[in-house]
DNA sequence: AATATAACTGAACATTCGTTCATTATGCAA
DNA sequence: TTGCATAATGAACGAATGTTCAGTTATATT
């Protein structure tokens, strides 16, 4: 029986060196990392490390992590099933928030939420929504448009009169622009963070 | 006059690298990238870069960009506030979600609603909330707590007669636990991507 | 047109990189 | 204990790294 090197161990350093340094480790740096006194050492466990699947190398040699390696925030299941064991947790598979929420990030920006016109669709005052700059808003969905030299947020919302801009309030009226509409961007996520 | 290099570009080619291999380039790399034919051209630029506070380098002369080339979605005033020119786009302070949102990556899940507890807190069927396992849950924090072998949402209030776990729904009502309670996590932040 | 200044090239340097090799240490089974 | 497979060491190699230096090209101003 071979001796237990605990590669999880190792994984869960690795992913600790790529969140402090956004980026892979060389050699030399894994060697203090693992408590090691040789690079080769390290390659040794690199190979297995390939081999279980868990991480692959670039054209220089350099480790490219692998998303669940990568990853920032491990998805679970659902609040109703609870909290994760020990083991559930190693095993969920992880990844980074921008690229969940953000397929496009050059032209992908956040703004503060002001007013509450959008308060029935689960849009607060101060949260903070992803905005799209650029594409055709489809049926329903939430836009940034400029309404009588204001941005709001609205349904942007297709009909046989045209295109009318829908609150989720009903404090406020539907708006039908009348010459020129304005719309900013296409609303992609929403985002409350508690302090 | 000086010959006009466009520093704003290479910023953006920078990013661009950074966002698709997800690490910093190298000195021969960064040549292809701008179109030199020498690394050293690329070492005069990125002095530049470096004096206009851009960037900086570390010890092995690896360029470590900063938050603002690192970043993934730049962050703009409110909605009410409009939408950025080219010009204040290229000056917005970018972050990334996953530094802005997640302070402590080891201990924080995602988990989708499920229920519409916390409704009139804004928090939806199908949207995800961020749980930081472990900490102690302060006055009116959002918990993760199993009520009844149920895992589901609530506010943390402490008052006279010790604990009760408060939904933002009237449709329900508040539950005071009667011998043990269980609280998975505190929910640090709320997240509802559309599509 | 002449000139000064900056951008760029190309070669060389020491260092570090990832990798290979031969060797020693370690733990488990026979 | 004796083997034996594996882990770890330490030295060495070529390639690539960031950097320096000297020289060339290009541009804007005089």
């Amino acid at each position: 029986m071979p001796r237990d090197i605990r590669l999880a161990e190792k994984i869960r350093q690795l992913r600790h060196f790529w969140r402090q340094e956004r980026r892979a480790p060389s050699y030399a740096e894994m060697m203090e990392l693992f408590g090691y006194k040789s690079r080769n050492a390290v390659f040794g466990l690199l190979l297995k490390l390939e081999e279980a699947g868990c991480l692959t190398k670039d054209d220089h040699g350099r480790v490219a992590l692998l998303p669940p390696i990568t990853g920032t925030v491990r998805v679970l299941g659902s609040v109703a099933a609870g909290f994760p064991t020990q083991e559930e947790e190693q095993e969920a598979d992880a990844i980074t928030l921008d690229e969940y929420l953000v397929k496009n990030p050059d032209n992908t920006f956040m703004l503060t939420v002001r007013g509450d016109s959008m308060i029935n669709a689960g849009i607060l005052p101060g949260d903070i929504v992803l905005v799209e700059k650029g594409p055709r808003p489809n049926q329903n969905d939430i836009v940034v448009a400029r309404v009588d030299d204001e941005w709001t947020l609205k349904y942007y919302v297709r009909d046989a009169a045209g295109v009318r801009l829908e609150p989720a309030n009903p404090k406020y009226r539907f708006i039908r622009p009348q010459r020129s509409l304005e719309i900013g961007g296409v609303v992609r996520a929403v985002i409350r963070k508690y302090n």
